[in-house]
DNA sequence: GTGACTTTTGCAATCGGTTGTATTTTTATA
DNA sequence: TATAAAAATACAACCGATTGCAAAAGTCAC
């Protein structure tokens, strides 16, 4: 900036102006020094420009990827949401820092927040990180948390309805004429519960016989393919299966075919995230849409408002059922 | 700082080294300090600290997802290496920025590099980006791109052996006794082309007969669906299908089997980069490995040493054939 | 041409650390 | 105890922008 103050014979101050567009300065000064930054390639200086501005123009996005158990690795929901997110943050000119914690104990929401690298986080996911939340003090106003809506949260949450989600898929079994289904997760992460309580509100009440059977799995497709095998060898009869994730679904899927089940005809199944391969798969996969576009947007646009100091409320997505070959035709 | 420098009575600048960990600072008084800071949750300013120690601990990633083709949005391909970049700079104490950019012609690229938002970058294949690569000028020197090795790039690259990949992928077709296959991809792209021409590597000569048929498909699996569809409805026959990524193997198999062709049966499919669902489906799917985990590794190692200005030269990651059900067993 | 007012530009402080050099304090040696 | 050497600390410049305020230049009416 000093060499373009120089080539263009005025004091920074006023190139500094110049550049952000300021009213300032006289229209023939800003066209002269605005041809001159284009003709040297002139970058303004990020970290100078963010210490005396006290912001980054960064967000930051702690995704629950945990190296050691693998887990996760590779749903593809992180990778849409991600890519949702950023492109609503380039909106607003915000670049996005992702951290993918190596284990469960690190504490990179504190360090990005307080050092300033960051001037707000999109947290994906409340398992295990309710408290962490709790301990960033003032630093909490600049948090946005993906999940379910839960009650104990004191925390900013925008996510889909999971119950809703939850209902729906109910429903579309019952339609199809299903007796039995295995809900398929861990009913100890709050989307995933509240996931299941909407199936059934659906479901209980049919005669009052136990038509829903819980099986606990991670958000790991081996665990489902073993889980899922495990049940298929026990004595529990069932002819529907709704997973918390389409990457859960599709390995039931697959350890279903592998012990001679059709799907839909013996087993119905049914996902959750309609990722974009849910479509590519056979049978192509029956899921509930949580529109995660929009729901990056929308964790974009409460954080920059939390940012600003708007006091903002918790917000739901759409929520939206799309039936494939996974529970009807074959 | 200067809150800690009055508490703990010394000079800020003996706070600084303190935390820094200088040999220059008493043992007592560094202890001493440190228990303030700790005690105060004291986070350094990384916004000053970046100013003067001109570097930004931070490295960024290009990845080509445009949201307007679709295409890419959601290859588990790319989050499995933005968790392996992630997971090394880590190691390195850097932060991770995460550019996907809106439209092919945007340049981030440019602007983290110049700004001093990132120290240095990393960009996911080539297609499309030589130009702009060597539009950077100097800043070039911190650039290290994934991609398949070719003699016209004059950057840095770091990439898994694509010939070899094809070529093994050949010699297992050729092994299990396919006749003709098909070849799903665009070989426009570098990193496809040295796939296929691995692929022709083993199968031409073979009586000279056109025993391999491209067919070309963007890294798109609803391109590549309904590429596979229209191939099946043709006159040509074939017996197997070698498609340049997992995304595209998948949509292939499904296109196959709703056309009632059986998998392997009737045609065997293998893809390219062993994602995390690879192993998932039914059936599971033969697969080139990249080690994306040893990929990531390499790329912010070999960024490291640039960025130190040290030279550096272009790196293989082992490349390796994974055999499943897609096409031996069913 | 002068005074009042508006527009444009320059000066200098500031953001919060890091680091070279000077200064003070401590320790060791004679 | 005096003196030299070593260790610890303080001082002050610096990184490169932004911005409040003062000063200069320009405009207008009389």
């Amino acid at each position: 900036m000093s060499g373009l103050a120089k080539l263009s014979g005025v004091d920074i101050s006023t190139v500094s102006r110049a550049l952000n567009g300021s009213p300032l300065v006289n229209g023939r000064t800003k066209d002269h020094i605005l041809k001159l930054a284009h003709e040297t390639g002139y970058a303004i200086n990020a970290r100078a420009r963010n210490l005396r501005k006290q912001s980054s123009q960064t967000l930051g996005i702690v995704i629950p990827v945990y190296p050691g158990s693998q887990q996760n690795l590779s749903d593809p929901f992180f990778l849409e949401m991600i890519a949702a997110v950023s492109q609503a943050a380039a909106k607003f000119d915000y670049d996005l820092i992702i951290n993918l914690p190596n284990s469960p104990s690190e504490i990179a929401e504190r360090r990005l927040l307080l050092s300033g690298k960051a001037d707000g986080l999109i947290v994906i996911g409340q398992a295990g990180r309710i408290e962490r939340l709790r301990s960033l003090g003032d630093a909490a106003d600049r948090v946005v948390v993906w999940g379910g809506m839960i009650e104990a949260a004191d925390y900013t949450l925008v996510g889909s309805d999971n119950f809703e989600g939850g209902r729906l898929v109910g429903e579309h079994l019952k339609n199809i004429g299903r007796q039995r289904v295995v809900f398929l997760g861990d009913i100890d992460l709050p989307e995933v519960e509240l996931r299941y309580n909407g199936l059934m509100s659906v479901w209980k009440g049919g005669g009052g016989d136990p038509s829903v059977m819980h099986v606990r799995s991670s958000f790991d497709g081996h665990e489902a393919y073993r889980q899922t095998l495990a049940l298929c060898e026990g004595a529990e009869r069932f002819d529907a299966v709704f997973a918390a994730s389409d990457v859960l679904a599709i390995a039931a899927i697959h350890a279903l075919q592998s012990k001679g089940l059709r799907v839909p005809e013996d087993v119905a199944v049914v996902g959750y995230d309609n990722i974009g391969q849910a479509a590519m798969f056979s049978p192509g996969l029956t899921t509930i849409d949580q529109n995660i576009k929009l729901g990056g947007e929308i964790l974009v646009n409460t954080l920059i408002d939390k940012i600003a100091g708007n006091p903002v409320r918790a917000t739901l997505t759409p929520t939206k059922l799309v039936i494939r070959s996974s529970t009807v035709g074959g």
